[in-house]
RNA sequence: CGGGGCGUAGCGUAGUGGCUAGCGCGCCUGCUUUGGGAGCAGGAGAUCGGGAGUUCGAAUCUCCCCGCCCCGACCA
């Protein structure tokens, strides 16, 4: 392939666009890759079109290679089979709906789990046929609430989405693992930087879910890394370490101290360190001692509302993304003021979990931080209006309904593999494999026949990995001050080609050099525009950031052309005649 | 949806009641220049987001509307 600079519909810009805030979304924007259209909605260039379809091949190929069949269904599409699946309501206004000129409804696809349970429903009927794995690239729509970043989270976008089907769980394993296999061979031919995290499978009734996170500060992920063993988890699907129980026989008697005005646990800490007869000998009270109480709301599918309270450690807060995670598919909200009253119980900031589980008299849900173990002891509230109480112990004074994972997660809390100290950093999503198990194949009826004859619904996984997503992920990856700077695998070009001079035989060298290396195979990019300095060529060059950049300038009454390596800045100066071999070891 | 910021030429911006809305980049013409975003001269390009109002006079003040960006909520 060869480009030519003074003829090619592209247009740097030497300013960062004003609304742009990350640096996929400046440089792609300032090297012409893209322009935006919308919030979330972008158009890709001639250069960025190139550059997309090049990672959208290498992933094509990696899913080929694989075995999987490549399918290809509308965007558009009907609304009957959402509803069978209950996701014409669920997906809220996160779908994208419209209606044809008859009224009729229908959606542009945010998924497309519906059709390809339907297309196999429709052709196979015997387990003989099965397994099947079938995936798409195709252009996906969701009404996000707030599109940001740039191309990194779009409302229309570009999605590589894989379905299997299996007959059983352990056929499910086995292309779960395919695609586990396949995707750590895609991202590492794309040049990215991942790393596999548990996710949460969610109310899907899916056993197993792991995301590949691309590492990268603006990352909307944030995950867990063991700094020793192979560990990691997405901060939702972080399993906390549970202490062992502890013997409680020399734990003081609790009591019930008078403790007004601590409406805070720092307050409250404080005030249990200040006054003799609350404070410790052996050290001092820290809030990790107290025991906060949250209560919370929880809405049911059915739509029934039912209180909860979590106890938790004082010095945490509670993660809504944990806890919504933890509670899925009821839904949480805060517990307002006129809910007090229904529930009198509960004594505003001071709530304690001695009237509080399913078998006391007040019949509100307790669950506790798994941390809360029997034998932990606590400061907490007593129930009574400006009274805490001190050394109430876990499994002698109160019991829990059971634990939940609601806690925020912190840098230094232990690995549950390993013990060793978790760090927390933010990652991009760029794929994400999924055990759905039966869900859609029971709500759309994709049964067949088992070697009994015995009809089986089918079990199914879903696979993907965000294309469009994945070019942004490689430049939050790979550039620097000045651009872009494109793996080799990735680069839309190999060649920068600058012609820097204003000599005749500077740039008919250039155009020879050109054409030879587009015989060869060696993708190029010639700047040959006549009016423009050399300082802006090489400008270009490197926030264009093909790997390679040539330049045939004054060096040529010598007979050689500059090379430079984009990534190292490395230059180095090569005889005319050996450039096309000297690139071909190269690219 | 809550909080914050913003809207002036293709891009980046100046301009808080007063003359024809200014500057840089980019674009066009001519000359000149060609190894790190050149120079000179001339030029095109703006319903100042939209509407209503106040005023002798509005980009500037008031009200309403629209749009965009950021943080949060939300996000198989």
């Amino acid at each position: 392939m060869l480009l030519r600079m003074s003829t090619y519909f592209l247009r740097t810009l030497r300013d960062d666009p004003a609304d742009a805030v990350v640096p996929s979304d400046k440089l792609l924007t300032r090297g012409g890759y893209v322009r935006r259209i919308a919030p979330g909605i972008f158009s890709w260039l001639p250069l960025g079109y190139l550059t997309y379809r090049k990672i959208e091949e290498i992933i094509r190929e990696e899913m080929n290679d694989a075995g999987f069949q490549e399918v290809h269904f509308p965007s558009l599409l009907p609304r009957e089979p959402y509803e069978a699946t209950n996701r014409w309501d669920e997906y809220g206004p996160n779908l994208f709906r419209l209606k044809d000129r008859r009224e009729v409804d229908y959606l542009l696809g945010p998924t497309h789990e519906e059709m390809f349970t339907l297309m196999v429903k429709d052709l196979y009927s015997s387990y003989k046929d099965l397994p099947l794995i079938i995936y798409q690239i195709q252009t996906k729509f969701r009404d996000e609430a707030r599109p940001r970043a740039g191309i990194l989270r779009g409302r229309e976008f570009s999605m590589k989405d894989g379905y299997s089907f299996d007959i059983d769980q352990n056929g499910l394993d086995i292309s779960y693992q395919k695609h586990r296999d396949a995707y750590i061979k895609t991202f590492t031919r794309l040049g990215i930087d991942f790393v596999i995290v548990s996710a949460m499978s969610g109310a899907m009734g899916g056993s197993k879910s792991e995301e590949f996170l691309a590492p990268c500060e603006f990352g909307e992920d944030t995950y867990v890394k063991c700094q020793k063993c192979d560990y990691a988890a997405n901060v939702e699907a972080v399993i906390t370490s549970v202490p062992s129980e502890i013997d409680f026989t020399n734990i003081p008697q609790l009591h019930v101290e008078d403790t007004p005005d601590t409406p805070t646990i720092d307050s409250l800490v404080d005030i249990s360190n200040q006054r003799a007869d609350l404070k410790r000998i052996d050290r001092n009270w820290q809030a990790a001692d107290t025991l906060k109480n949250v209560v919370l709301m929880l809405t049911h599918p059915d739509g029934k509302n039912e209180p909860l309270v979590i106890g938790i450690p004082g010095d945490r807060e509670v993660d809504l993304k944990r806890l919504e995670a933890a509670v899925s598919p009821s839904v949480v909200r805060v517990f307002e003021e006129e809910d007090f009253p229904k529930y009198p119980a509960l004594v505003k900031g001071y709530i304690g979990p001695q009237v509080l589980g399913l078998n006391s008299s007040s019949k509100i849900k307790y669950l506790v931080d798994p941390r809360v173990v029997n034998g932990t002891r606590w400061i907490t509230g007593s129930n009574l209006k400006g009274k805490h109480v001190y050394d109430l112990v876990m499994g002698r004074d109160f019991q829990a309904d059971g634990s939940i994972e609601a806690a925020e997660v912190k840098v230094g809390d232990v690995c549950p593999k390993c013990g060793q100290e978790l760090e927390i950093a933010r990652g991009i999503e760029i794929g994400h494999i999924f055990q759905l198990g039966k869900k859609y194949a029971q709500a759309l009826d994709l049964k067949v026949l088992d070697e009994n004859g015995k009809s089986q619904v089918v079990t199914m996984g879903s696979y993907g990995i965000g294309v469009s997503r994945a070019v942004a992920a490689v430049v939050e990856q790979n550039h620097d001050d000045k651009g872009i700077v494109w793996p080799k695998n990735v680069s839309p070009i190999s060649v920068h080609l600058v012609a820097a001079g204003k000599e005749e035989e500077i740039y008919q060298t250039g155009e020879k050099i050109a054409q030879e290396l587009a015989d060869n195979n060696i993708s190029v990019i010639f700047d040959d525009r006549k009016a423009v300095s050399p300082g802006v060529k090489f400008n270009d060059a490197e926030l264009l950031g093909m790997p390679f950049i040539v330049v045939v300038g004054k060096k040529l009454v010598e007979g050689k052309v500059e090379v430079k390596d984009r990534k190292s800045g490395q230059r180095e100066d090569i005889e005319l005649k050996n450039l096309l071999s000297y690139l071909k070891k190269l690219v």
